[in-house]
DNA sequence: TGCCAGGCCCTCTTTAGGGCCTT
């Protein structure tokens, strides 16, 4: 399979835990940047760190899980029941569905949505929440986890034991922290500029190894949500 | 009652086991 991807929406989801608590969302963040924008990306001269694109899209939405969230997802992420509920969000409801069809629908075609650790975690996640709501993501939409993509350009320069996290790969490259880590728009923003960092190695890899989002499943069996 | 993520990667591997990675 040979792509010609004209849009990367870059995504992260924050939520109520990990996938064997049958997690819901508290925070979705997504960029979307065109290709244009990726290819040959100018660096920070002093620092040789990417220089986000000019132009780029951005929807982040926060919404009330209706489930509790883990001690462990609320001290890391700063979203718990209480100040979710204070802040009146909505669930992840058909508006939430239409907001982010609406989003992908305005980028260039075809789009690839980009995730860490996307294929074990957030597209499956994502892919879970449309379900409950009897719908899904239409057109062609391609899938790019960045661990696996990163895990496999690095056969030649992969240190020792390192680390695939995506601070970890942040710290690797840039040599300091990134920024807002486990803000779904801070994780965005750290997994675009590794992207554009290693932009031609991962445009090539995208090129023939992209998944589908049709060929997703969702992390765990959901209920259609009663509608009317 | 008892279950409790799972695909990927590495290695002391392939008739397997354990750690990673996501909140």
């Amino acid at each position: 399979m040979s792509t010609s991807i004209k849009t990367f929406v870059f995504f992260d989801l924050e939520t109520t835990g990990l996938p064997q608590d049958n997690p819901k969302v508290t925070e979705i963040c997504l960029v979307a940047v065109h290709r244009c924008s990726v290819e040959n990306p100018p660096r920070d001269p002093a620092t040789g760190v990417p220089q986000l694109p000019r132009i780029l899209d951005k929807l982040c939405l926060f919404m009330d899980p209706g489930k509790t969230v883990t001690p462990k997802a609320a001290e890391i992420t700063g979203l718990n029941n209480i100040n979710l509920a204070k802040s009146e969000k909505q669930t992840f409801d058909a508006r939430t569905v239409a907001l982010i069809q609406e989003f992908l629908q305005r980028q260039a075609q075809p789009v690839c949505l980009v995730a860490h650790n996307g294929n074990g975690y957030d597209f499956p996640l994502l892919k879970a929440e449309l379900v409950h709501q009897g719908q899904d993501l239409v057109g062609q939409v391609y899938c790019l986890d960045t661990m696996k993509a990163l895990r496999d350009l690095d056969d030649y320069d992969c240190p020792p034991g390192g680390s695939y996290t995506l601070s970890a790969l942040y710290r690797r490259f840039f040599k300091e922290d990134p920024k807002d880590s486990h803000f779904a728009e801070g994780d965005v923003l750290a997994m675009l500029v590794i992207f554009l960092y290693k932009a031609s190695e991962l445009l090539e890899w995208a090129s023939t190894k992209c998944g589908t989002w049709a060929a997703v499943k969702p992390m765990y069996n959901v209920q259609l949500q009663q509608t009317g």
